[in-house]
RNA sequence: GGGCCGUUAGCUCAACAGGUAGAGCUCCGGACUUUUAAUCCGGCGGAGCGGGUUCGAGUCCUGCACGGCCUACCA
């Protein structure tokens, strides 16, 4: 790529190839062939054709029926006067046979101007060949869309990884993978939405551009807005406009959308992701917990197939009721150390983090420390879904405080495969703690911590407002999807993921 | 950000103690009327960028760019 531009689509390669096919594109001109026509009829998808003759027509056999097709042209095979072409379009093929006695001279003429990757439409009769192969037998063919830029191996496809992510057309042509892995993103996401519609949640929209950003620990994007001479920032969570919509007596809405972090890129990062946000009035975490389960295992169902995959090499099984397991004792079993306790002694607690090479910073508290040895030892290991239950108060800014416990939160994180899928809380509904707990954050951020909240006082007035108790949930989308489509990298889950310009 | 690995033809991949780069696919020319990556014959086409060592560098050293994986932060 010579261009510095950044955006500019990369330059065509000075190859022969190219040349040859602007040369072609040149002969269809002068034959007053408009390569890239408005369009012809097609009247039968490729998929549509296959399904009704499958399993119908013997070989030999014609079925009497006309079609007309369309699709890339990705493979083509001569014998002389005899030439079979596959049009593809998605995962549907269908091989077109094509014989001067049906296409005539001009149709042999045109099939010879042709190249692979060249969009094509033909009608012709539906007909089984000798082999056995379902095919159009071909009467006229018509060049729809002219490709200049030569497909990629015909048996190995495209394998170069950045090169599928930045041309994803040229992937999603040869790379079944790849339209597999968005179907199963289409199918999770009408799972998710199908399971909260049926519970009577609400889809609404909330803003990208927060003049606060909030809602969760991240650092955002800054962008301006001209008119108003502000910046504003993207957002990295739903959550503070949902809560917003709850105190204004909707009992329960969802949005599906993107949040932007600000963060760095990764096989399990992308700067922007898809996330659910759900939050239900007169619902506790255990209430959400149950949502979370129905959503996922629903998910699995219509998306995987079922409850039972295979990740990375390892079967998980999502199926049944997921254990819920408090994270204190989670820590206390990793480490052999039941006396590790949120009021525990600072120094042993900073002791036992170095003893298992946790990194620890001036100003952790009891919680953070524990919390850092949980994500350390314990949470990578939890293969199979595990509900982990009460997070520290001093890491959950927006939880409520737990109902028996002064030290921890009513939180939950869904961990799977050794990774956070979802995160979720009873909310903390009063006004004055919340605002106790966002000076806490503001005196961190004042400290150095990018990742901390800033007061929101436009969220703190809705809570003064009045806010019904609630919980909330928030699953990242596509770790769901590459779960449940088996893929190790959110880059294939995600059609243009972020790379360098 | 750190570590490791990589960058050879449009695509997928080779080779060699440092000796002037090879195959398949695509494309072009030719043969072939039932193929399934059709086959057969012929042809075009190439070392990320910059320094250095050397008679000679794709190969060794070095800087840069880009990418992959792991790690760190997070969903």
């Amino acid at each position: 790529m010579s261009s510095d531009e950044p955006g500019t689509p990369p330059d065509p390669p000075r190859d022969e190839v190219i040349a040859e096919r602007r040369a072609k594109l040149d002969r269809w001109r002068a034959r007053g062939v408009d390569p890239y026509p408005v369009g012809v009829e097609v009247t039968d998808a490729l998929a549509d054709v296959r399904a009704a003759w499958d399993d119908k027509l013997e070989p030999e056999e014609a079925s009497g029926q006309d079609v007309a097709v369309a699709g890339r042209m990705v493979l083509r095979r001569g014998h002389g006067k005899l030439v079979f072409v596959v049009l593809r379009e998605g995962d549907a093929e269908l091989q077109l046979m094509c014989q001067p006695q049906t296409l005539g001279q001009g149709g042999m003429a045109i099939l010879d101007e042709l190249d692979l990757g060249d969009w094509v439409a033909a009608t012709g009769e539906v007909v089984r060949t000798r082999r056995g192969e379902l095919s159009v037998h071909a009467r006229s063919l018509t060049l729809i869309g002219k490709s200049l830029r030569p497909m990629p191996d015909k048996w190995h496809g495209l394998r170069d990884v950045e090169t599928r992510y930045r041309q994803r057309w040229v992937d999603l042509t040869v790379n079944a993978d790849a339209r597999r892995v968005l179907r199963v993103r289409a199918a999770t996401i009408r799972a998710l939405r199908a399971e909260l519609e049926e519970r009577g949640y609400l889809e609404v929209e909330t803003p990208l551009l927060h003049p606060v950003p909030g809602g969760a620990l991240a650092r955002p994007f800054v962008t301006h807005h001209n008119a108003l001479g502000v910046d504003l920032y993207l957002r990295i969570a739903k959550e503070l406009y949902l809560k917003r919509l709850v105190a204004g007596g909707l009992p329960r809405v969802y949005e599906i959308g993107r949040v932007f972090r600000n963060e760095g890129l990764s096989t399990r990062h992308n700067p922007e992701f898809t996330m659910l946000e759900s939050y239900e009035a007169h619902a506790d975490y255990h209430d959400v917990m149950d949502l979370t389960q129905a959503l996922i295992q629903r998910a699995a169902r219509e998306a995987a197939g079922g409850t039972d995959l295979i990740y990375d090499e390892r079967p998980v099984d999502l199926g049944g009721d997921w254990p819920r397991r408090r994270l204190l004792d989670l820590v206390r079993a990793a480490t052999g150390r039941a006396d590790v306790a949120y009021d525990a002694d600072l120094d042993e607690l900073r002791a036992l983090c170095a003893t298992h090479g946790v990194r620890t910073e001036e100003g952790w508290g009891p919680g953070k420390l524990v919390l850092e040895l949980y994500e350390k030892l314990v949470e990578g290991e939890l293969w199979d879904p595990t509900f982990v239950i009460d997070y520290p108060v001093e890491v959950s800014p927006l939880a409520r405080r737990h109902r028996s416990d002064p030290h921890t939160t009513e939180r939950f994180e869904i961990i799977v495969t050794g990774r956070e899928l979802g995160n979720a809380f009873s909310e903390l509904t009063d006004p004055d703690e919340q605002r106790a707990r966002f000076e806490e954050q503001a005196r961190a951020k004042a400290a150095g911590d990018a990742d901390a909240m800033s007061v929101d006082a436009d969220y703190l007035a809705a809570m003064e407002f009045g806010m019904p108790p609630m919980g909330g949930l928030g699953i990242g989308v596509d770790r769901l999807v590459m779960l449940l489509a088996g893929v190790t990298s959110i880059r294939d889950v995600i059609l243009f993921p972020t790379l360098r310009p």
